[in-house]
DNA sequence: AGGTATTCACATGAAACTATTCTCTGAGTTAGG
DNA sequence: TAACTCAGAGAATAGTTTCATGTGAATACCTGT
C-alpha cells in the first residue's frame, strides 16, 4: 500500500502542469495588467500629490467583482510606495477589506487593523471605540507625513455599519490630524449603496471616480493567456483559455472567475496526470466550483439553517414550489421532533434569503392578491447534488 | 360595466434584547522583608 | 509594602426577538347607466 501511495507522492512531484500555480492565485499581482491602462494612469495623476506629501483628492473606484479595482489600486500603490521610499518621503498606504469576517467588519475592527498595521497590538473586544481613535490619531499624527486609507468592499462595511464611521475619519483630516494628512480611497462593487451615505460622505468620498467596467471575452482572454503562460508548464491552447473566458464573459466578466477556472483545471488535470490541460477540464471544474460551493455552504451552516433547508428540501419532493408559510410550518414540526426552539418567521425570512445568496433556491416574492404576498420558494440544487445534502443532514440532524 | 376601496399574508426595516467575550480597575489577600 | 487575585463594571459583537410599517393585486363594494 504504502508503495503505492509513494508512487503517487512521485508521479505527483514530476508530473505537475504547473510552473508557477499562484499566478492564478487571486491575491497575486502580476507585471502587467492588461487593458486597464487608463484607469491606473488617472489613479496615478490623482494620487501623486501625495508624494509631495500634499494631500491628494479623495478616491472612489467602483465596479463589478473582478474588474480589476483592488489589483490596480495595489499597483499603484506599490509604485507610490516604491517611489516615496527612494524619495524618502513619509508615505504609508493602509488596506482594509471591510469584508473579512471577523477582521475588519465593523467599525471597531476596522480601527483595529488598521492600529495592527501600524504595528500596535490592539485587544479584540473591551475597549470604547473612541479611545482606538484616539490611538490611530496619535500613531499617524506624530510627525509630518501622508496617509493614504483604503477601504475594500467598502460598500459592505456601510451595509452594516452606516456610513458614521467614514464620516469620522473624513473629518478626522480636518479637525484632529496637525501634522499629518489623510486621504480615502473607496473600492465598492455596487453603486447602489450610496443612496444610504449622509451626503457630506458622499461629496467628500467621491471627490475624483473612477469606473472600472467588466472585461469582455475578448480582453478576459488577454487576462487569461497573460497568466496561463506564467502558470503552466506547457502553453495552454487558444481554445481552452476561450472556453474559459466565454464562461466567464457569460456571467459580466468576472476575471476572477475567469482565473479560479482556470486553475481549478489544471488542479483536477494535474490530479489525472495529465500533461496539458485540455478542453474537459474547463466543465469538470466548472462543474467543481458549483459543487463545492453548495457543498461547503451546507455542511458548515449552523444547526437552524440545516432544519430550514431540511424543510425546503421535504417540501420540493411533492411540489415544485411553495410559499414561506410552508416552510415555516414545516420547520417547526422539524423543530418540535429535535427537541429544539423554533425561531421566529422573521429569522426564517432572513435564513431562506441567505440560502438565496448561495444559490440553493430560487425566492421570488409574489403578491396573490386578496390572499396575501408572500415569498415563492424553489429549490435550484441538482438533483444529484442532493442526495450528497441528504447524507449530510442526516449526519448531522439524525433526519 | 367600470371604478374605487379593502384586505390578506407576508416582506422589510428598525430597535431592543440576550448572551458571550474581552479589558480595566480597584478592593482584598498574600508573602516576604 | 509590593505583588497578586479576583469580582464587577463597561464595551463590542452576534444572533435573535419585538414592534412597526409597507405592499401588490384579487376581491368586495359602489355607482351610475
Amino acid at each position: 500500500m504504502s508503495v503505492k501511495i509513494d508512487k503517487i507522492f512521485d508521479s505527483f512531484n514530476n508530473n505537475t502542469i504547473f510552473k508557477n500555480k499562484l499566478a492564478l492565485q487571486t491575491n497575486y499581482t502580476p507585471e502587467t495588467i492588461p487593458h486597464r491602462d487608463q484607469q491606473i494612469e488617472q489613479m496615478a495623476k490623482i494620487l501623486s500629490p501625495s508624494l509631495r506629501l500634499e494631500r491628494p483628492s479623495n478616491l472612489f473606484l467602483y465596479g463589478k467583482t473582478g474588474t480589476g479595482k483592488t489589483l490596480s489600486t495595489r499597483y499603484v500603490a506599490n509604485k507610490l510606495a516604491e517611489r516615496a521610499g527612494k524619495e524618502n518621503k513619509r508615505l504609508s498606504i493602509l488596506f482594509v477589506n471591510c469584508k473579512l469576517k471577523k477582521v475588519a467588519d465593523t467599525e471597531y475592527r476596522v480601527l483595529a487593523e488598521l492600529l495592527r498595521q501600524l504595528g500596535q497590538d490592539v485587544p479584540a473586544t473591551g475597549l470604547p471605540t473612541d479611545q482606538l481613535y484616539n490611538k490611530f490619531i496619535k500613531s499617524i499624527d506624530n510627525s509630518e507625513q501622508m496617509t493614504i486609507l483604503v477601504f475594500d468592499e467598502i460598500d459592505e462595511a456601510i451595509e452594516k455599519m452606516g456610513s458614521g464611521f467614514l464620516y469620522r475619519f473624513i473629518r478626522l483630516n480636518d479637525s484632529d490630524l496637525t501634522k499629518s494628512k489623510m486621504s480615502i480611497i473607496g473600492i465598492a462593487n455596487n453603486l447602489n449603496f450610496l443612496d444610504k451615505v449622509d451626503i457630506r460622505v458622499r461629496s467628500s468620498l467621491s471627490e475624483e471616480e473612477l469606473v472600472f467596467p467588466p472585461y469582455d471575452a475578448a480582453q478576459l482572454q488577454d487576462i487569461l493567456n497573460e497568466r496561463a503562460k506564467e502558470a503552466f508548464k506547457a502553453k495552454v491552447e487558444d481554445g481552452v483559455i476561450a472556453k474559459c473566458s466565454a464562461f466567464a464573459a457569460k456571467g459580466h466578466g468576472d476575471a476572477r472567475r475567469a482565473l479560479d477556472l482556470l486553475r481549478i483545471a489544471g488542479e483536477l488535470a494535474e490530479r489525472d496526470f495529465k500533461k496539458k490541460l485540455t478542453f474537459e477540464y474547463i466543465d469538470k471544474a466548472n462543474d467543481k466550483i458549483e459543487r463545492d460551493k453548495t457543498l461547503d455552504f451546507v455542511s458548515t451552516c449552523p444547526e437552524q439553517h440545516k432544519i430550514v433547508l431540511q424543510a425546503i428540501i421535504t417540501l420540493s419532493e411533492t411540489k415544485e414550489e411553495f410559499f414561506t408559510n410552508d416552510v415555516y410550518e414545516l420547520y417547526e414540526k422539524l423543530c418540535m421532533k429535535l427537541n429544539e426552539k423554533p425561531r421566529t418567521q422573521r429569522m426564517i425570512g432572513e435564513y431562506i434569503r441567505e440560502f438565496e445568496t448561495y444559490g440553493l433556491i430560487n425566492f421570488k416574492v409574489i403578491s396573490r392578491g386578496r390572499y396575501g404576498r408572500t415569498a415563492e420558494i424553489k429549490l435550484s440544487i441538482y438533483p444529484h447534488l442532493i442526495v450528497r445534502i441528504r447524507e449530510i443532514m442526516k449526519e448531522s440532524l439524525g433526519l
